[in-house]
DNA sequence: CAGCTCATGTAAACCTCGTTCACATGAGCT
DNA sequence: AGCTCATGTGAACGAGGTTTACATGAGCTG
C-alpha cells in the first residue's frame, strides 16, 4: 500500500507545489459527500497526499479551512446573485424571482460550500474576510429589494427595503434547507423547491401591493395603470401563483 | 482526583438507577452549550458519572442518543404549538400568528432541541418515532393553515392548505436559523426576529388575500364585509404590519 | 556555483473520542 | 441462598486533531 504514497512523492516531490489550494478542493469535495460534520482534516491530506501534518502550514486548524470555504462559497454565491439579478433586467420582479431561483439552484448544485456557510456552524464573525463576504452577498438581495421598495404602487405605504431583503433571505433559506437538501429533501411535498419558493416569494410581493404580473411593468419605471388583461385585479394569473389547483 | 469517581459511586452504588434518562439531560445541556456537532458521548458519560462505555447500554450508538432527543423535542414542539394554536382562538389569523411566535420561541428557548431536531445532520427518517414525531409536529401547521385557507376570501382562488404550511413552515424556520439563534443573532437587524417573522406572514396572508386586521373576523366564522375602519382597504392598520417606519 | 535560510513537508507522539469485548456487580426472582 | 440478566467497568483498538522536532529543497546571496 505504500507505494502509492511513494509514487505519489515521485511525482510531485518533496514539496507539493499547492497544497493549500489542493486542500481546499479536496475538502469540497469531501464536504459534498459527507456533510460539513463529516469532512475530516485527516481524509483531506490524504486525498492531497501529504501527511496529516501537512495541512496546518496552511490553515491554522480544522476550523480555520472550514471558513475559508464558507468565504469561498459566499463569494461564489454573490456572483450568481448578482448575475442573476442582471440589474434588475427586463423587469424588476421578473429579475427578483431569478435572484429567488439562483438562490435555490446556488444551494442545490454547490452543496458543499452551502453547508459550509450555513450549516457548519462557523460563526460568520469568525474571521473579518468571511464576514465582509457574508455581506456583500446580502447586499445583493439588499439592493434588489432597495430597487423593488422604489416601486411600491403609489398610495400603499413603502415598505422598508432592509426589510424586504430579510424577508426575502429568510423564505430562500428556509425552503433551501426543509426542502432542497441532502435528508430534508426526501421530505414529500407536493410541488418543487423551486416552484414553492416562486409562489411564496409572488405571494408575498402580492402582499406587499406590487403588481406581480410582468408585463405590468418594465425596466423599473413606475408601473403603468393595470392593463384588462390583468385578471382578477391583483395582476397575478388566473389561478394564484400555484397555479391550477390540479 | 479519582475520589470524586469514587464518591459519586458511593453516593449511588454500581448501577446508576436511571442512566437513560441521565443521558439524556447531559445531552440537552451539552448541546444546547456546544452544539450537536460538539456534542460528545463521552462527556455525556462523564457528566452522568459512569464510565464511556455504559451508555452503550442504551443506546446503539451516538447517533442514536441525537435522534432520541430529536424525537422529544418534535414531542414538545407538538406540544407548544399546540398550545399556541389553541384550536384558532380567539379567532384564526391571530391564533396562527401565535403559532408563528411559539415556533420562534421553542427555536429561543430550547436550542438544544432545535439543534437536534433540525441542525444536527439526523435524518429525519433515520427512524420511524421520530419520523411520526415531526409529522404531527407539522400537522399542526397544517391544520392551522387547512382553517385559514376555508376562510379565503370569497371570488379569490382557495390557496391549498399544505402549500400555505410548507410556506410558513419556511418563514419561520429562516428566520429562527439565520437570525435567532446562537451565531446567526450576532447579526444586525433593524428589528427583533419576532417582529421580522409577524411581518412576514402577515404580508403574506395579505398576499393571499386574508383580512389581516384582527377586528374582522371572529372564530373562524366567514369575514364580515370590511369595516370602515379598516384602513386603506387591505385591512391592514395605517403603515403597514412592518409597524411606523421610524 | 556554494552556501544559507526559510517555507513547506514528515514522522512520531499525545490526547480525545467512538466503539467493542470480556468481565464484574447486584436487583429481583425462585 | 442461589440464579440470572440487565447494567456498569476497564482495557483495548482505530481514527482524528494537534504539536513538536526534524528533513528537504527552492530561491536568494555572494
Amino acid at each position: 500500500m505504500s507505494w502509492r504514497k511513494e509514487q505519489r512523492r515521485a511525482e510531485r516531490g518533496y514539496h507539493h507545489g499547492n497544497l493549500k489550494e489542493a486542500l481546499l478542493q479536496a475538502a469540497l469535495g469531501l464536504i459534498a459527500e459527507k456533510g460539513a460534520a463529516g469532512f475530516t482534516f485527516a481524509d483531506a491530506a490524504r486525498m492531497a497526499g501529504v501527511s496529516a501534518a501537512a495541512p496546518y502550514r496552511h490553515f491554522r486548524d480544522r476550523d480555520e479551512l472550514l471558513s475559508s470555504i464558507a468565504q469561498r462559497g459566499f463569494e461564489q454565491f454573490e456572483q450568481r446573485l448578482t448575475a442573476a439579478w442582471d440589474d434588475g433586467r427586463p423587469d424588476t420582479v421578473t429579475a427578483f424571482e431569478r435572484v429567488g431561483k439562483a438562490y435555490l439552484a446556488f444551494a442545490r448544485e454547490e452543496p458543499a460550500f452551502y453547508n459550509a456557510m450555513f450549516e457548519s456552524g462557523v460563526p460568520v464573525d469568525s474571521n473579518p474576510a468571511l464576514q465582509a463576504a457574508s455581506e456583500r452577498a446580502f447586499n445583493i438581495i439588499r439592493a434588489a429589494a432597495e430597487r423593488l421598495a422604489a416601486l411600491a404602487p403609489p398610495g400603499t405605504p413603502r415598505p422598508p427595503a432592509m426589510m424586504m431583503a430579510l424577508h426575502i433571505w429568510s423564505m430562500a433559506h428556509g425552503v433551501a434547507s426543509l426542502f432542497s437538501r441532502g435528508d430534508a429533501a426526501r421530505r414529500k411535498l407536493p410541488m418543487s423547491p423551486d416552484e414553492l419558493l416562486e409562489a411564496e416569494v409572488l405571494i408575498y410581493l402580492r402582499g406587499l401591493g406590487f403588481p406581480t404580473d410582468r408585463r405590468a411593468q418594465a425596466k423599473g419605471a413606475e408601473p403603468p395603470p393595470v392593463p384588462p388583461e390583468a385578471s382578477s385585479g391583483s395582476g397575478l394569473p388566473p389561478g394564484g401563483p400555484w397555479g391550477k389547483p390540479k
